[in-house]
DNA sequence: TCATTATATTACTGCATGAGTATATAGGAA
DNA sequence: TTCCTATATACTCATGCAGTAATATAATGA
């Protein structure tokens, strides 16, 4: 952490993306897209155990991906906006782009005439 | 890690967004916006260990952040794309709502009239 | 009050990862 | 070759964090 001055504000960006930046957490947003739900519905729809998933949500409303708001004995949480919405968007968009990539270049590589004397491959 | 079957994108995205969670990461995306540049250069204006520029890097490399191009004995790092700037700008600009709204409740909170009772906060 | 349900927190464990140092590899000049 | 510069990798250490189990807190009803 050699950072002069302006480090900060990299240490905030890096923050809320780290708490983006898990499986478990976005399996939780996703089934938030869906609407509010309770950690309990969340629990059982994501398979994962109660204090983990509690956990992942205090994380989540820490960095503002998410809302609260108490019903009785329920808390129900929702997405706050869209942004994380967003930014997985372009994230599988280049996950998929890159796939698409890969294929054309295997299928070049599968379709192309035997090599005349060797080929460069390795 | 309790998934079943659908864990897999989950994984990928999580995967692709750590490489972009972290502060020294971000600070040489950054440098990188300005063009292409060596390692050297990256050592020089992070201020980071040079190994650990390498390091991260190779990261940035295999999660399709950024593209190598070798010259003579230098290796030129560039951005790939948009990808990285386009979420970081989303980042920020939650951040920056996040404050605007934080200083507006404050300010409230600051100039309101004296309680006549006794007020919710705590 | 006590019991029950829902959520949060704590303590603990193991694994992943970032930083630093040293070393290895690559490319080029003498 | 030998030397030098540029980059990558290996190794070690320490910190962080995800998962789990147990416990604590909160809200409600009997």
């Amino acid at each position: 952490m050699t950072f002069d001055s302006e480090s900060m504000p990299f240490e905030l960006v890096a923050r809320r993306l780290k708490a983006l930046a898990d499986a478990s957490r976005l399996s939780v947003l996703r089934r938030l897209c869906a609407g509010e739900k309770c950690v309990t519905e969340l629990v059982d729809e994501t398979g994962l155990g109660q204090a983990n998933v509690s956990k992942h949500l205090r994380i989540l409303l820490g960095e503002g991906f998410v809302l609260t708001r108490r019903d009785r004995r329920n808390v129900f949480y929702r997405l706050s906006n869209g942004m994380s919405e967003e930014i997985c968007a372009i994230i599988c968009r280049s996950i998929q782009e890159k796939a698409a990539n890969e294929k054309r270049v295997l299928a070049r590589f599968l379709n192309r005439k035997p090599a005349r004397k060797a080929g460069r491959d390795t």
